[in-house]
DNA sequence: CCATCTTTGTGCACGCGTTCACAAAGGCAT
DNA sequence: ATGCCTTTGTGAACGCGTGCACAAAGATGG
């Protein structure tokens, strides 16, 4: 999931569902796709198979934007890039700074995906005085020392946190102090943050632990209705091997001792 | 976001909704703070405040779970912990592959929130020959002829892709025929998959897409209340030839200008 | 110009998720 | 025991998101 605005203000933005914003990239990216192929109209079904979702919905969505395709036809695919960029602002430069050039970091500062809509990487951020010069991606990385000019002489809104989660609140702070107001964060902590600014978590332990819930119930499923405890023991054909390690030892290098059950 | 099982079966897994599900791993990395500093138990209040939800949610998310507080008291930290990690299946051991291990392959690889929950990354698999046998994160890297016996001899369940987007869909239906039913995808596409596999998706693009739309209208509620209509105000300028790249207005320093609308 | 066919745009109903608000339950002091 | 105080657990109301199903709109062919 990676959800969650902080604070939710109920704001329904100008009538645009949350909900559908947060759909219009995957349009934009499936748009992206048939404008290359020289496609110029894409009725809602097409386009909803394309992009995963329900026509029904993607109808729904761009009637939030406006009546945008013809009756009979479909919808015009420039235009629609068009009036999707615009109404996300990719029509516009967003400098995003990068805070944290461990693994993640330099992984994020070289992802194509930043650049090609709209978004400059303005600069690398990292604390660790052996990095700073150092070339990641192209970039020089600068020292956090600099955080604040930086932010400021560049008209930084967009902050990336990829630090260890003990640094993210101290840099979160120093980047909505220098006037950011946008935050992407992928250190596992709850950050807090003034009204009007913006938080978007991505944590992938997180996803994991969803899908690892799901895969628990599938092989739970298969072999009995219900009796949750002593899960899988038996059956379960090729995936979870013995599974059942319960509530062992000790764990890996990070640790985490499983408790026990008290009382 | 990173958002969106497949197909939702509209199943609620045996009564746990799937929001519930999604916000468990939160209150479990609160919960294993307050454990590790010893805390013996934790009002709904607190707990809430510390993974960032509100406590009516919190306690009705616990409800689906069964009773675990204690009225007067609050919750049993150890308790809870174990509660939630057996119903996560955190309890058993999760064998994980990771097929791709590009520049976010390796920051996965190195990433210690797998491992200190029950995840264990079982191999790393890259397609470039090259690659092969070079050791990311202590682990050598094995090529992909070797994909489908690493799945079956490891009896992974869950396999991560971190591929280009060219790439993906073919890895995904390898990854599932050769056993996987849980996928947690990085690459920018969407995969298509048969019934009873789980994909979840993390797409760094698409949340700095949503990033940037709430941003833009932070800028554009500052200057004028709303005006917007104006654009296709008149029949449907077909294709890309009426649109007039408004947007470019540069950035001042801190400033943004908000896109320029014309009549 | 009319008939037909395709596809959009949306009114409506339904279900999930969130929040409020309060009764029930337990601890604790007297 | 008894009464007070704290905190849980949940019934109920509400709002958002989704999907159905259909009328309106436009294209197309005769």
């Amino acid at each position: 999931m990676a959800t969650g605005r902080t604070h939710r203000p109920a704001t329904r933005s100008r009538g645009i569902p949350e909900a559908t914003v947060a759909r219009l990239p995957l349009y934009l990216r499936a748009l992206t796709a048939l404008s290359e192929r020289s496609v110029p109209t894409v009725s809602s079904e097409e386009l909803a198979t394309a992009a995963g979702v329900n026509s029904a919905k993607l109808r729904k969505d761009f009637s939030y934007l406006g009546s945008y395709g013809t009756r009979g036809v479909g919808y015009d695919v420039e235009y629609l890039v068009y009036q999707i960029s615009r109404e996300l602002g990719l029509t516009q430069d967003w400098p995003v700074v990068i805070v944290g050039i461990g693994n993640l970091g330099a992984a994020l500062a070289n992802y194509g995906g930043f650049a090609s809509r709209g978004f400059r990487v303005a600069a690398l951020i990292d604390a660790d005085p052996a990095m700073a010069g150092k070339p990641v991606a192209g970039l020089p990385v600068r020292h956090t020392d600099e955080l604040e000019s930086i932010i400021t002489d560049n008209g930084v809104s967009i902050g990336v946190i990829a630090t260890p989660a003990g640094a993210a609140q101290q840099v979160c702070d120093r980047l909505v102090a220098a006037g950011v107001t946008s935050i992407l964060n992928f250190a596992p902590t709850v950050l807090s943050v003034p009204e009007g600014v913006d938080v978007r978590k991505v944590d992938l332990s997180i996803e994991l632990q969803i899908l690892a819930f799901h895969e628990q119930r599938k092989a739970g499923e298969e072999t009995s209705p219900a009796q949750e405890t002593a899960v899988a023991a038996t059956a379960q054909p090729r995936s979870g091997a013995g599974v059942r390690s319960a509530a062992g030892g000790r764990k890996g290098p990070d640790g985490d001792v499983p408790a026990v059950m008290p009382a």
